[in-house]
This record gives C-alpha cells, sequence and structure tokens, in this order.
DNA sequence: TGTACATCAGTGAACGCGCGTTCACTGATGTAC
DNA sequence: TGTACATCAGTGAACGCGCGTTCACTGATGTAC
C-alpha cells in the first residue's frame, strides 16, 4: 500500500542504514537482502521500490556510512581545530574495534571494496580523500610539502590496524590489544616531529 | 578412480594453491567448490576427498600462501640481513597491488578475515607475528624498546597501504599510485630515525 | 469542501540459479599370498 | 614372479537451501475537478 512521501522518505533511510550496518559486520555478500528489509522493519520487495539493485544500495550505504563516520570525527573538535590525538584516541582503539556495525566503513570493508563495481570504489576514494584532508589539517608541526604524504601514511596506517586488530581478536585478543596500542603511538609521533 | 600416493599429493597441493590463488582474488565467499576443483584440473568431489569443507581448505590455503609470501619476502636478502627498504620495495609496490592472486594473503583478506571461524584467525596470526619478527629485525638504527611497535605499525600500514590503494585502482588509479608512494617512503623512514 | 480516481510504496509468491555437501559408484594402485 | 582382491582418490548426479530479482497485486495517499 503507498504511504507518505515522509514515511517513504524515512523506510529508505532505514533501509540504508540498516544495510551499511549489516554490510559493515558481515560483508556485502554475507547479507542477503531478505535480512536488510527485516532489520529495516520493511520486506525485501521494498527494497526494490527504492533502489535498482542491491549493489546501488550498497554504494548508497558505504557513502552514508563514510559521512556519518566523518561527522563524527569532526565533532570530536569543541570547535577549536581538531587534533590529531583526538582522532587516533577515537578511529585506532578497541572500542571501534569491536563496534564494527556502528564504526567507519573505510576499516570494515577495505580489502573488499576492490571486488565491488566502479560506483563503491567511487565512494571509498570520495570518503578516504576527506579522510586524508582532515588528517592533513592536524598536521601543524610538519612541513607543509611533507604533510600529504603523512597524512596518507597515517590514514592507510589506521585502516590496516583496525583491519589486522579484528582478524586477530579471535585468536589472539592480547596482540590484538598490542597493535591497537602501538599502533595508536606511532601514528600519533608522526603528527609530532620536524620532518 | 584411484591414483598413486605423490600424485594424491600433488592434487591436494595443487587443490590448496588453486583455492589460495581466486580466495584472495575474489574472496572466500565469491568462489564456489566448483570452480575450485577445477583450476585445479579436478572435480568438486575430489575436494571433499581431501578435505573435510571449504573452510578447511580456506584455512589451508591461507596457512600455504603466507607460507610462501614468507618465503619470497626472505628471499629478497642474498644471504645478507635484510633491509627494511627492500621488504617495502616488494611489499607496497605498484606490482604488488596488482598482483593479488599472487601475493601476500594478509593484505588480500585482511577484512574478511575477522568473519571466519577461529582456525583462520589463527592462521592469520601466525603469518602476521613471522612478518612483524621479520621487519623487526631489519630495525637495526631503532632503540631495541621500540622496535616491536615499530614492526606492528610498518606491518599494519603496508597492509592498510595495499588494501586502500587496491580499492581505489578502479576510481582513482592516480590516488592509488600515490598512497603506494607515499606510504613506501614514509614507513621507510620509520626504520632510519632515532627514537 | 466533497468526491472520484490515478499514483506508487510496499507486499510476498514465484522464478531460475548456483551454492556446499553427500554418496553410490569406478577402477588403478598396491599389497597379501 | 604371478594372481587375487581390498583400498581409496576421484567422479558426477542429486540433495536441500538461500540467493537476487521479478511482478501481479493491494490500498492509503494525494490530486484534479
Amino acid at each position: 500500500m503507498k504511504v507518505t512521501k515522509q514515511r517513504a522518505a524515512e523506510n529508505r533511510a532505514a533501509l540504508v542504514r540498516a544495510a551499511g550496518r549489516l554490510f559493515r559486520e558481515r560483508g556485502i555478500d554475507g547479507v542477503g537482502v531478505a535480512e536488510i528489509g527485516k532489520a529495516a522493519g520493511l520486506t525485501y520487495g521494498a527494497l526494490y521500490a527504492q533502489f535498482p539493485s542491491k549493489d546501488a544500495l550498497a554504494a548508497e550505504a558505504l557513502a552514508e556510512g563514510l559521512r556519518a563516520s566523518h561527522e563524527r570525527v569532526t565533532a570530536l573538535s569543541g570547535g577549536d581545530p581538531l587534533r590529531l590525538g583526538d582522532v587516533l584516541d577515537f578511529l585506532v582503539s578497541t572500542r571501534h574495534r569491536d563496534e564494527i556495525a556502528a564504526g567507519c566503513p573505510l576499516t570494515a570493508s577495505a580489502s573488499e571494496i576492490a571486488r565491488q563495481d566502479g560506483t563503491v570504489s567511487a565512494r571509498f576514494v570520495e570518503g578516504f580523500e576527506r579522510s586524508v584532508a582532515t588528517i592533513e589539517a592536524t598536521l601543524v608541526g610538519v612541513p607543509v610539502a611533507e604533510r600529504r604524504a603523512r597524512a596518507l601514511t597515517i590514514v592507510a596506517g589506521q585502516i590496516g590496524a583496525v583491519a589486522v586488530a579484528r582478524a586477530a581478536a579471535k585468536a589472539h585478543p592480547a596482540l590484538s590489544d598490542e597493535v591497537i596500542g602501538a599502533t595508536r603511538r606511532v601514528l600519533g609521533e608522526m603528527g609530532g616531529e620536524g620532518a
């Protein structure tokens, strides 16, 4: 049956959020459309009234997750300039490791994006560039010419560290914690030194 | 029909190698048993004569891939002590980015391992620790107390950089190259400085 | 304002398909005598 | 050395299952008059 335009928009948003959460937790291949619909309080048919395909929903879910994650990071500064240490405390943490569903899609899906279509890759690139720009702006103690290379390394390092910490969590929790702690500190020091 | 014991062992090895290659390229969920059997020159039935399940094959394929990758890295030194720069030139390169099938399973599968069972996570941890120990041994200019933290960060950073470079390759090849170049250099400098 | 009805978000049965796994069978191997 | 036969790696049809997608249908919404 038809619903109000506002309700339809809310349903669409619920589908995007539910898909994002589930895709981050179990991968795009690991979740079916029936479960996404159910998690959004709808049926799978509703998904096809809003999106042409599961892949199209995946691209939008990635974009929305990146947007939400970026918003959370920028909110860490209380209006003051953002500090690298605060960002790393938030992203390279046991908390972020354990809350995959609510976390940053870059860390949740890095090695899967390469297998998705070009639209998904494009959304990934946008989110990554935004992250790099955010980190670059915190590198006030680093020579300007060096900042971008450092920012690229820090963002890639953060993504790798969280992915490794998650992969090791089941078999070796202590190592997982150690990776988080060491990476957090060493990447943090890259923002303080000179060239 | 029965085959010689040697032939059976060769077939088993072919299944493990084919599965490793395909899993790295397209993910464990992305490849079916029929294709693995075919790639090894057998049928899918042969897979179940050698392994109890696809998951068991996945764990063995990961272990074998890690072993092969580690061997390739240690071969980079010609008997001399291994140098960090040589390892990074090999692992953080456009070549390694583009040859997923033949590359290091840590980079190919990082964000998928967390969703697999404990056996797969255990094989991942073994391979990761071996990589960290190898990198640590190259950090001769770094204070001993600092070496392990640096090595953890370098290995995690390398994994993240290659994963990001692969994810960005479709939508933005220039950015993909830039991530490889910047990470290669910045991580390399972590082996040369003092504390 | 009241009425008629076109719109379209949402439903859910049904589709073809490929998945992982099972199992009865084959037949060369390799051993016991 | 020659023969009989148990072993078991490998085959491929068949299984139940869940997947993504389609589409005829429903019925409240919202608009035209």
